[in-house]
DNA sequence: ACGGCAGTCAACACCATGTCGAGTGGAATC
DNA sequence: GATTCCACTCGACATGGTGTTGACTGCCGT
């Protein structure tokens, strides 16, 4: 019947029947295939069958792991994307205690995520433009970021340690967009980019200065 | 013989034959059926054929005028960086008479450059994944401002109106990009966006603190 | 009257995507 | 031990877009 159609979580056009089965192997296999063969040329330079090939099927067979080349892609940035969510944790928490070392943890465990994933990162961001569905959920988690880093403008603000100034949204928003564009451009290496070693630190001042004015915001509420 | 490969310009892969001809019109009818059917559907659903239908050609004329789609798209991408290089113009040269009037005046400019031929940019930046020739020009005219930029930026530190700090150089492209990010999520209206008529306030608020660490940058050398 | 060239298109070759329907083999059920 | 069911597989096909070929038209200069 319709294969392919159930899916494990919420998403409708991605994965497999749930369960276990003999073809767990090949859809890991697909995904391995195509994330060797992003190192090696662009997205759209690999077709259907250079996935299946890779993975030892027929093009058809293709079909019953994944609905569409897409669909892999979104699987593979799944993966990227939560392991970002996990790196970056709680490090704003404690904000407070060490204002600047805590944003440079936070934007240097980025950047060390999306760097050892760069070609998925890249293509992602290339296939963005054609196809709704890595659209939707890359939106979705950068709005979970610009919220994380709204609320931590907030409280810096409360605790007296930043200024008032722009809507903490939208100062989180420029800053979070600053950051992607910035680091696709040092990733992709076409085209004006910032060197690969110096990444974070760029970052840093922009993020420090935006939020506080100055690069070097005070520690803790009454120290 | 080989048709539309003599170009006008540099470019090697674009435009017709140079001289009169009497298809001048029909070419014009091709970029002006383009930038209508962006207007209604993203470019990877307007095929060559509707473009020549358009036109009021067939298919294959298509290809008397242009080499593909894809070279259609990089000449309305020429007119709208030409334009944005006009509306720019020199607006930086008298920076130090009123700093932050003169910042605003540059990015509200963009913005309403790139605001008044949404379609197009959106399209591009789309295509620049795939399109290593959207992607050299792009490149090429974001060099040009980051550039532009960045002698604005070492003219403040030397009249001693804005602190040393980051190279120049990085910080014009750390502030480069995320205009351009900003930008494109503001008119996608995709995923988390500052509001279209903040957003050259916004944007100014980080490039001014970024730069002088003070939204009010101090006026003229001597008072 | 004629040679050449801008301009035009029907027909074709190609390639990638996605679908259909007919299998196959192993595990559970009778 | 036969049977049924289902995960899994693929040959063959339909579709749709791209780019090319080769023949045709009409104008313009000689």
């Amino acid at each position: 019947m319709t294969p392919a159609r159930t899916s494990t979580g919420a998403a409708p056009t991605r994965g497999r029947r749930p369960g276990r089965s003999t073809g767990d192997d090949r859809e890991v296999a697909i995904l391995a295939t195509a994330e060797r063969l992003l190192g090696q040329r662009p997205f759209g330079d690999i077709s259907i069958d250079d996935l299946a090939r890779g993975a030892g099927i027929s093009r058809p067979t293709f079909y019953f792991y994944f609905p569409s080349k897409d669909a892999v892609l979104l699987t593979l940035l799944d993966r990227v994307t939560e392991e970002a969510n996990a790196a970056a944790g709680d490090v704003l928490v404690r904000l407070a205690d060490d204002p600047r070392a805590r944003w440079r943890e936070l934007i240097a465990r980025f950047h060390a995520t999306f760097g050892g994933h760069r070609d998925v990162v890249l293509a992602c961001a290339q296939v963005r433009g054609t196809n709704a569905e890595v659209r939707r959920l890359w939106a979705e988690v950068l709005e979970r970021w610009v919220r994380a880093v709204e609320a931590a403008i907030e409280g810096e603000r409360a605790r007296g340690a930043a200024p008032d100034g722009l809507p903490a949204r939208d100062l989180a928003i420029a800053l979070n967009s600053m950051n992607e564009r910035v680091w696709y451009a040092t990733f992709a290496g076409d085209g004006p980019a910032v060197a690969e070693r110096d990444v974070v630190d760029v970052l840093l001042d922009v993020w420090l200065t935006a939020i506080y004015r100055t690069t070097t915001p005070p520690v803790s509420p009454s120290g």
